[in-house]
DNA sequence: AATTTAGCGGAGGGATGCCTCCGGTTGCAA
DNA sequence: TTGCAACCGGAGGCATCCCTCCGCTAAATT
């Protein structure tokens, strides 16, 4: 499995006493809820709230902005990260399409969230990296097997993929139709009709 | 060519005077760039002084901020509309192909605007009306000749295009690399590598 | 139980945004 | 040129948000 371990001190930095571990974890998944609802600008004095503690505790935890969307994301990243694991006994293809589904969970809602770190933060930088060498060799691997059109790279997928899921689909069925033609066209040889 | 004699009927209740006419024109091309930039929450005082008006002139013309929206959207979306004319004499394959390329550079800048506009709003439907009326016979006309998989619609197409060209590409290739990718999917039967 | 001290909460100052209102200005018709 | 109606601009009231600061609370330790 990937690196996890260096991506886990980020995390490891969290209050000591039981009562300041309650309280961070309570504003993460406030800040989690917010987030999804109203997009990165969400009211910090509305998360502490949703939280049930005061706005100062929310801003000694988490100084700045950025270190909540921080927070709110690693995990995320490690989940998707460990998933690949999951689906390893899988032949590559389907192992790749197994994936990206995780994959799809992940970029509908945590879009938002890491197109406002993907400027010069260093945690963002280990959680692409973790992502990478979760999904990576996979990627390769079905390319060896001749599945992948050879000249797509894994970053080509990656936004192939979270591009289509920005959007909300009305009809349930239609993701899934859409993002069959994005897999078909990723495909190699072309599945022949 | 798509009815859009109904979509101007929105933009001719503009003012007569002739300084309110360059005011409201000045308000628009502020409000574009400036929703551009900042994205739909962009500060209405800040479109204002851009413009070189007064808050109050802006607040004339367009009492809330969705009716400067739908004043900027709809130009945008008749330029489209219209552009489906240029690509008609080419055959079905490359003119849907030429099509989207100009939906690509309208969505890289509207998407924004056009989320917020999504849910209730009279001129928003019009819009997708008028753009449906561009697109969609290029696209049954596509599939009459047997070169666009036929279970595929033309709303599954503009959601793969508008999804893929939401991201920002940091190197000016793999865009194309990436719509390439989920045109192939789109080709039917699909092109022997 | 007593003590220590990390942690808590929210009042409040400063900044910004939204929108209204009205005195002054100016294009236009006669 | 003159008169007037349409139009202009921005001051100001209200709301919201960000962030700091400090007196109080309660968890951990002995």
């Amino acid at each position: 499995m990937a690196s996890t371990g260096e991506l886990g001190e980020y995390l490891a930095r969290r209050p000591k006493r039981a009562d300041a571990q309650r309280n961070y974890d309570a504003l993460v998944a406030a800040a989690r809820e917010a987030f999804a609802e109203a997009g990165v600008n969400a009211s910090l004095e509305e998360i502490a709230r949703r939280a049930g503690v005061g706005i100062g505790t929310l801003y000694r935890n988490f100084p700045s902005r950025r270190e909540l969307f921080e927070a709110v994301y690693v995990d995320e990243v490690q989940a998707l990260s460990h998933s690949a694991a999951d689906v390893a006994h899988l032949p590559p293809w389907d192992a790749l399409v197994a994936w990206l589904n995780r994959f799809v969970a992940y970029a509908a809602t945590k879009r938002a969230l890491a197109e406002e770190l993907a400027h010069d933060s260093e945690v963002f930088r280990r959680c692409r990296a973790e992502i990478y060498a979760a999904g990576q060799p996979m990627m390769r691997c079905a390319q060896e097997a001749g599945v992948v059109r050879p000249e797509a790279t894994f970053d080509d997928v990656l936004r192939l993929i979270s591009g289509i899921v920005a959007f909300q689909f009305p009809e349930p069925g239609q993701r899934d139709r859409v993002l069959a033609i994005a897999l078909d066209g990723l495909r190699y040889p072309p599945a022949l009709a």
